[in-house]
DNA sequence: GACAACATACAGACCAGTTGGTATGTATGT
DNA sequence: ACATACATACCAACTGGTCTGTATGTTGTC
């Protein structure tokens, strides 16, 4: 999956390609040909380098995490000490994403599963790793926070993380039925509420006063 | 738009599939022709009754949201006197709805605008109002509940409306990615302890020592 | 000269929409 | 009571374009 091939060419053109033409079509409707044309490449080229269009599905979901997982490292919000500003930092970052047109800043892996959960496992499976892998980078985050605080809940660090991502995917769905990102920022600041309400009820309610 | 013909036939047939089909495989995949096969029409019946596929695209959310409006204005939740056990018994509705197979507890408006926000802005404006007009109903329970309990917050009704709607679509997104209801179960359990925590903070505490 | 990385052209299936019909009912006039 | 005209609902076959995938050729590189 990773290799060090130092002359990226028609094979990332057309990854690069699919994650911007998915996210604003959809998988069905990214055609073959709209793809190598966008990219720049022959119909050839596509099949060279994916066995079927299918394949390039599977192929997008890997790049994207490849993608993700690089820009979530990079981020600032680790450098926090308490874990729990971690996790807020993770919220305030994710915020700080929506920004340019909606297919820029929405998810590959959230709108292609829809499309192919009952008729492409390979894909659907995919999804579920990008998705899934994300989540787990944050519930370590969670647990700690959980630990730090020594809170005993009903529920468990991965379904928080869980939790996010789903309120993530619905922003997003929102920001795209709406026509922008606002209505997706409102949504990050209740979850956001939400965290605060969950590891420090007392501080946020005496600052918030409600 | 309602209208009480007491023989409706192919059109109604349509509509009924195309709620299905495009939960299951989304609104590019379900071609003309697999939704006249379901259906047990021919395609002249659908061009007759469907300018084109976009114009069955419309009226398959306009239709949703018929069958959606009638479902929730006779779910027993409205009974409670208290509108914060009316919210809190919508989200529980909701928890009872993830029966069945995937596709059958799903949304349709929030799997169809993803494949057509940018192209269809039609099928996308048909979407919104139905996201829209079912999270009103919720907003003016919300609303009673906040001035109930002279809640000043710095969110509004509306966007917690909203957000109740982000949590369900993204959890359906989850539960397609993981093949089954429990995770979305668990994001909705999320949004009821949350919507305690925001309504009443002191009992929640005690009853759940966190 | 073997192999990878393309390009070109095309096959065969698929697909949205059209055409030209039929069956049935209904409004109107006489 | 019946004829004419018209509207609605539906059907089967067809059209022209689209789509995924293939077959074959070319070029650069080791």
């Amino acid at each position: 999956m990773s290799n060090a091939s130092p002359k990226p060419d028609a094979r990332s053109k057309l990854l690069d390609v699919a994650l911007s033409m998915i996210r604003t079509k959809g998988y069905s409707a990214a055609k073959v040909d709209d793809l190598c044309a966008a990219a720049g490449v022959t119909k050839g080229a596509f099949f060279h380098h994916f066995k079927t269009k299918e394949a390039l599905g599977v192929a997008s979901a890997e790049h994207w995490s490849e993608v993700t997982t690089a820009l979530f490292a990079a981020a600032p919000y680790h450098d926090h000490a308490d874990p729990l500003d971690r996790v807020l930092g993770y919220v305030a970052f994710r915020k700080s994403l929506l920004q340019g047109d909606v297919p820029e800043f929405t998810c590959l892996v959230g709108t292609m599963v829809q499309e192919t959960y009952q008729t492409t496992p390979a894909i659907r499976d995919a999804c579920d790793r990008s998705i899934s892998a994300h989540a787990a980078t944050l519930e370590a985050d969670i647990q700690a926070a959980m630990d730090a605080r020594n809170i005993a809940a009903n529920w468990t660090a991965q379904s928080l993380a869980l939790h996010t991502q789903a309120i993530l995917q619905g922003a997003f769905i929102l920001a795209k039925a709406k026509g922008g990102p606002q209505i997706a920022a409102e949504s990050i600041d209740h979850l956001n509420r939400y965290l605060k309400l969950l590891f420090e009820p007392d501080t946020y309610r005496s600052q918030y006063e409600m």
